[in-house]
This record gives C-alpha cells, sequence and structure tokens, in this order.
DNA sequence: CGGTCGCTTGACTAAGGTCAAACGAGGTGG
DNA sequence: CCACCTCGTTTGACCTTAGTCAAGCGACCG
C-alpha cells in the first residue's frame, strides 16, 4: 500500500472539507490533521475486507472508493459509494464488531485515515466530534432506511432510477437539468445499488440512453435530464396496499 | 395521551435496562431518570408522525412499538418493532430533521421520554452517552444494511424467515429450539417488515404452521424450530453471482 | 347479531431473473 | 502493428417467483 504524509498545512486544508470537524475552532482541527494518515492508491486497491478487524477509520480526499457487502450465501450488494469529501468505516469503531463489508478503490484515490486510539480518544475530548458524528450517521441511517423501502416496495426500474438520482447528488456537479456521475461505474455495480441483476440494469440503461435520457463518457455516466429520471422514480405505482 | 410520572427511585431501576446510560455512575443515571416523563399508552396509540417536527426521543420500558415508514407513492414498510428496553425516534434528534416514520404502539405500552433540549444537553454533558448513542446507531446501520442486503439479493421466502428470527432474537424468549415473539404480529406486519406481500406471507406462513415450524398463541407467533427457520433463512441459493 | 378487521385460498399474469451466446474496447506481448 | 485475451456489455429466448385480482371465511367487539 502506497503511502506518504502531506505537508501539515495542506492536511488542514485538506481535512477542512470533511463533517467531522464542523464547528471545531481551527487548533483543533490542525491537531485532527496532524494525526491523519494519506494513502495514495491505485484503482481496484483494497483499504479493508469484510470480516477483519477494526484498526482505522477512512475518508476519501482524492477519488472514490466502493463498499461491498458480501452475504454468507456469496450474493453480493454495493452499499455505497464514496465520494470525496466523505467518511467510510468509522461508525464500526464504536461498535466493535468487524468491518462489516469490503471497500476498495474504484479509481485511482487518496485515502486518508486515523488509527482507532487516536480517533476514539478525539471523540472523547472533542464532544463537537462526537455529535458531528450521530449526525453523519443519522443521515446514513435516514438514506439507508429510505433504499430498504424503496427496495421493499419499488419496481427495478424505479430503484434504479433512484440509484442514478442518488449517485448524481453525491456528486454534486449538476448543470441545469443534466448531472455527472464523477466516477466509474459498470452496470453491475449500478445492478448491485438497485438489488437486480446486470442483465436488468444492462437493458434499463441501454434504453435509457437510446432515449437520450443518459450519455455515457466512457467509464462514467452522465444524466442528461434529471427531471425525466425523477419522473420514472416515483412513477406510476406498481403495486397496491 | 395519557400520562404520568413514576417516583424517582423506581424511574432509575426501569432506565437501567436501557443501553444509554451503560458506563454512567449512578447519579446520572439519577438525573437522566429524573427529567424522563412516562406515558401510558392503550394499543394503536400513535406515539409521533412521519413529517412532524421532532420534540422528545423515546423509549419502550413495557410493551411494543411498530415504526412504519410510509413512501410518497403511499407504499407502507416496517422498519422496525421497538421490544421494551429499546429507544426509537432519538438519532433524528440530531440530524435536525423531521421523523422519518410513524410510531404507533402495537399492544398497551409504556412509553418513556425526554425532551429535545434536555436529551441534546445531557449529550453534551456526557460524552459517554455520546458514545453510547454512536453505538446503538451503528448497531442499528449495521442491521438495516444488512436486510438491504437481504432485501436485493435472496427470495421472499428467505425473507420472511429472517424476518422471523430477527424478532426472536429481540424478544430473547428463547428456549431450546423454540422461541416466543412476545408481540401482536398480524399477518401484514410480516409481509411488510420482510417486503412482500400480505398474500405471501399469509401463504408461507400458513405452510410453516402446518408443518409445525410455527404455532400460533392468537395475536403472538411461537417459532417451534429455530434451527429449521435459519436453514430456510440462509436457503439454497436462488439467484447467481 | 351484525359489522369490521384480519386471514386464507385459488387462478391468473407479468416482471424480471436465468441461461446462453456473442460482441466491442482496451491493454499487452510477440 | 497486429493478434489475442480479458473484461464489461449487449441481446434474445425462456421460465419461475411472487405480485395481482377476486372471493369468501372466521373471530372478535360493540
Amino acid at each position: 500500500m502506497s503511502e506518504q504524509k502531506m505537508l501539515p498545512h495542506d492536511m488542514g486544508k485538506a481535512i477542512c472539507v470533511l463533517g467531522l470537524v464542523k464547528g471545531l475552532p481551527p487548533e483543533v482541527v490542525g491537531h485532527v490533521a496532524s494525526l491523519a494518515r494519506v494513502d495514495v492508491l491505485p484503482a481496484g486497491a483494497r483499504v479493508f475486507t469484510q470480516g477483519a478487524e477494526v484498526r482505522r477509520a477512512y475518508a476519501v480526499l482524492v477519488g472514490a472508493v466502493r463498499i461491498r457487502q458480501i452475504g454468507s450465501d456469496g450474493a453480493q450488494a454495493l452499499m455505497r459509494m464514496i465520494a470525496p469529501g466523505e467518511m467510510f468505516g468509522t461508525i464500526v469503531l464504536f461498535t466493535g464488531e468487524d468491518y462489516p463489508a469490503d471497500a476498495e478503490t474504484a479509481m485511482p484515490s487518496h485515502v486518508v485515515s486515523w488509527s482507532k486510539a487516536d480517533f476514539l480518544a478525539l471523540t472523547m475530548a472533542h464532544p463537537q466530534i462526537a455529535i458531528n458524528i450521530i449526525g453523519m450517521v443519522g443521515q446514513r441511517l435516514a438514506n439507508v432506511q429510505n433504499r430498504l423501502r424503496e427496495m421493499a416496495t419499488q419496481s427495478a426500474e424505479q430503484r434504479i432510477a433512484h440509484a442514478l438520482l442518488m449517485l448524481v447528488e453525491q456528486n454534486g456537479a449538476v448543470e441545469g437539468k443534466a448531472g455527472a456521475i464523477c466516477m466509474p461505474l459498470r452496470r453491475r455495480d449500478v445492478a448491485e445499488l438497485a438489488g437486480t441483476t446486470l442483465h436488468t440494469a444492462s437493458r434499463m440503461l441501454a434504453a435509457w440512453e437510446k432515449t437520450g435520457l443518459l450519455a455515457r463518457s466512457r467509464p462514467m455516466l452522465v444524466v442528461r435530464d434529471a427531471s425525466r429520471l425523477r419522473r420514472i422514480a416515483v412513477g406510476e405505482p406498481h403495486r397496491k396496499t
């Protein structure tokens, strides 16, 4: 795993993008930054492995990370894509369990991390950090619960639409009705995000590309008409009750 | 909403069952208890409503509470059943959003609660409480993520089996291979938990009752053979990849 | 005793998963 | 520079799961 330290003042700036340190005085941010380690990773590098003991908490500075969970039966689900500025593998530090998923870079990335001991100490020392973490995980929880409900009640088409919309929001690169998803996204990724098969996802996306709803700029996707996609996402009810 | 205060020393004892106050000195537990309110509610009472402003954090002392989310299309999903000793409507206090779901009693219940201001103040004053909350929500998140993966990859039969197993674990009333689910559970509840329809759930449960895997003691269910149910839950793979 | 609510059951259907095969682009080595 | 190999994708044909529609039953409550 290739790794390097940034200069302190660079770190301070880089760290600021994290919600983690919101509301903290600059000197504390500096302290948080001083404890951080930065790894520069190629695409496809494993950051941590499902079932492994938790040693560090992570965040993405540049690039993207795939968080994938594998069931005991071997079935895979893509829990989330991590965009720059987001943390991952953090909450599990507080539950004492092992990593519940695999994390691997989806493209060349810079990943910052803290040791478990340092991170726990920071949390105890600065209640504001704890509050920030609760807020972050609260939003994650709300997000996952929404996906759970969608998964339970909506059609494959709607779920795929929702997955794309989520990715667009997450990446923020929106202009007008269009929004780019700034990370490599394979059909299989979309399928696992939406809880469907590679084949169904491929058919659906191909159809949408045909109607100009989507465009592809090689490994990335561009949503050309977000409002139409949103209409599909809430679509006409397919189930009753 | 019928409501009453318990005597202080009773509250202290009752509050102790909550993971919230784990590791706290007795006098702090007493303080937490002194700020609590207890409501005695009949079955079917609304505790809070999806979309309403967050004012209080809750826990169940006796009884059971259904947490149900309704999508914009009207589709309903049962996010969780709350058993005695568990908290609900708590995390959202820290995210500043509205309640993301409805909460209503599934049977006559005693519900304890704290005001938002009190609860936040407690959290700031005692980092250990914040840590406990992160631990709780972390486990919730892990649980929901597991359900999400199951929802995405498993058959209706497996998901229903998982839902029942989860409820048995949650209620702890296990003896040998059998485990009672100590709360009223309608077919519809099981269906919404497992992300399937009333009809499919009914068929499945009826079949399992026929083979002696399950038994029904009026509004509750008893799992007669947990190991067989577990075998169904992990069942032979229905999907590839 | 009647009404409501929850449950059961059967017949039908369609969404979407499975199986199979082939294509295209990108990278590598001869 | 081309041949080849691999990985991701596309597409078609088929079939199963489970959702939909439609009744009817039984139990509990007022």
